[in-house]
Parts: structure tokens; sequence; C-alpha cells
DNA sequence: ATACAACTTGAAGTCAACTTCAAGTCAAGC
DNA sequence: GCTTGACTTGAAGTTGACTTCAAGTTGTAT
């Protein structure tokens, strides 16, 4: 069973015109084409694709998903090479959820202060309030960040 | 204590002109300057550049940066865009944790993958495994994904 | 056979977020 | 007072990831 660009974009939920993209930057190797020049999709190019779409939302540039695809097409002598960049790619994703923790935090804390605000009718509220009127979980921040 | 852009880039690792772009972008709307047109930046404007990293890092474009330090800046009459618009990051900071989610998942099923095949030499090796050799926590992505 | 929607390409355009450049100014140490 | 490194600006250049455009081709439905 094959597939226009269109049906996979809409499968996929890209436009055709990323697909394509895509392709001219080397990273869709896999797709064939009819004799008069279309592409044809196979549900196991769908695979690559979501991997793909994968991987670039854990924010790793085309480029290197495109190394990725060029090694695994080479066989395995490049084992290593894509083990390591897995490792690579794994370190950065551990990373970004700390990241996105501490951005969590404080934007519950910015959500409460702007809650209580929001009741109070002012910011004001917040500078008559002693700290043990501030959520437990917020403390250590109230501590670094002041009003906003 | 005043601190020039250079010594505030370093202590945000950043570079100065990253400071001077978010400066024009107007984003640094609390940095005084000397006589001579000097920025001075101050130990609490630390406080507003590290929210701004914080919100950056959480995929917040500029654009919305810089409306949520101008509404700042115009009184309590502002705090419920505010609040909408930390809401609004809230929730797409917590669809991103999903999203790490289902990519670490996969990235240690790759990993799994290359160590295996890095042992073995080929990623033949995975041509003839049982679905019993198959760590249990990746079980449900190998009937998705095969090799690559 | 013809119409027509969906495909093809290369080239150019867009957007965000910076970075670099050129020409000049500031300020701290000698 | 002069040197020197760090600062200033506006304008232009860069990068990544697309999107849009124009001109032409494919393939399905009638």
């Amino acid at each position: 069973m094959f597939y226009t660009i269109g049906e996979m974009a809409r499968k996929l939920n890209v436009a055709p015109s990323t697909l394509r993209y895509y392709d001219k930057e080397g990273l869709l190797p896999f797709v064939e084409r009819s004799s008069g020049g279309i592409r044809m999709f196979k549900d196991e190019d769908m695979e690559w694709l979501r991997l793909l779409g994968c991987l670039k939302k854990a924010g790793m540039p085309l480029k290197e998903i495109r190394s990725f695809m060029d090694w695994s097409r080479q066989g395995d002598a490049t084992i290593d090479r894509r083990l390591d960049l897995l490792e690579k790619q794994r370190q950065s994703v551990l990373e970004q959820q700390k990241q996105l923790e501490d951005t969590l935090l404080m934007l519950d804390y910015k959500r409460w202060y702007y809650q209580t605000a929001q009741e109070a009718g002012t910011c004001a509220v917040h500078d008559s309030l002693t700290p043990e009127q501030v959520p437990e979980q917020f403390r250590a921040l109230t501590a670094e960040w002041e009003k906003g």
C-alpha cells in the first residue's frame, strides 16, 4: 500500500512542503518514486518519519538527524557513531526535562502570585503577605524572585 | 552595585550582543544608563533576566515575553492578561514534558538496540531475537518501530 | 480525449533569534 | 593627556526550518 505526499502529510499532520523539504535535505532517502516521479510513501516509511518527529521535538537539528539516517544506511560500521549520537541526545533530553521542571515550578509560583493578585484586584496584596502565607513549595523561589 | 553588559553577559553565560538585541526588542526596559550612555545592570535586573531565560527555554517567543514585560509595567489592569499568558505557557510546558517522556522511551529503546548490536558487532543480531529477549519496557515500541 | 486536482522542481521569500561589522564613544590606568 | 579595551549604534549578514511561487507534469475520473 502506497501513499502520496499529501496523504502522508495528512497522516503525520505536517505540510506536504515540509516533507519535500526533508527529502531535499536528504532525510528521506528511503522514499520510492513512481515511473512519473511521484513520491510513493510506504507504511514502513511512517516509522522513520515518527522517529524523525520525535528527535526533532527533542531539539535535534535536521543535520544530525540526517547523519543518523546516512549512518543507518551505511551498515554495521557506523553502530558506534549512531550510539554516540543517541547517548548525546538522551543526555540533552534529561537536561531539558530538568529545565522544564524548574520552569514549571516558576510558572506555578507566578500563577499563584497572579491568582492571588487577581482575587485582591492588585499586585500590592503581595506586599502585605508574610512568608507563612506563601505556599510552602514556593518559599525557596520567593527568596530569589521578587514581584513581577 | 552595577555591572556592564559584558559582566552581566558573563554572569548569565550569554553573548553581550544577545543582551543588546533583547534591549533593542524592548525586553529590558528596566536597564539604566550612565551619563555616557553605557548600560548599567543591577543585581535585581538579573532576576528578570533569569525569568526571561526560563520562559525562553520553555519555548516562549520573545514577542510574548515582551508582552509580559510591557504588561507588568502597566500595572494592575493587566493582571488578567498576564495570568492568561502564564496559564497558556504552563499548559505548553506540560505538553512538552509529555513529549520528552515519549522521546526518552524511544531513545532508551534505540540505545538498548545499538548497545546490543555493538556487543554483537552487527545489527543483524536483532533478527534472531525473540520478543522475550526485548526488555519489557520496550515491548510496546518494538511492535511499532522495526530496526534502524 | 480532456479536464482537473495533486503532484513535480528550483528559486526565492519569510521568520525568529541572533551575530557581525563599521564607525565612533567612554572610561580606567599610566 | 593618551592609550586601550569595552562600550555605543544602525545596518547588514547568518542560520535553521520552513513556506510560497511559478511553471510544468502526472494520473484519475468522466
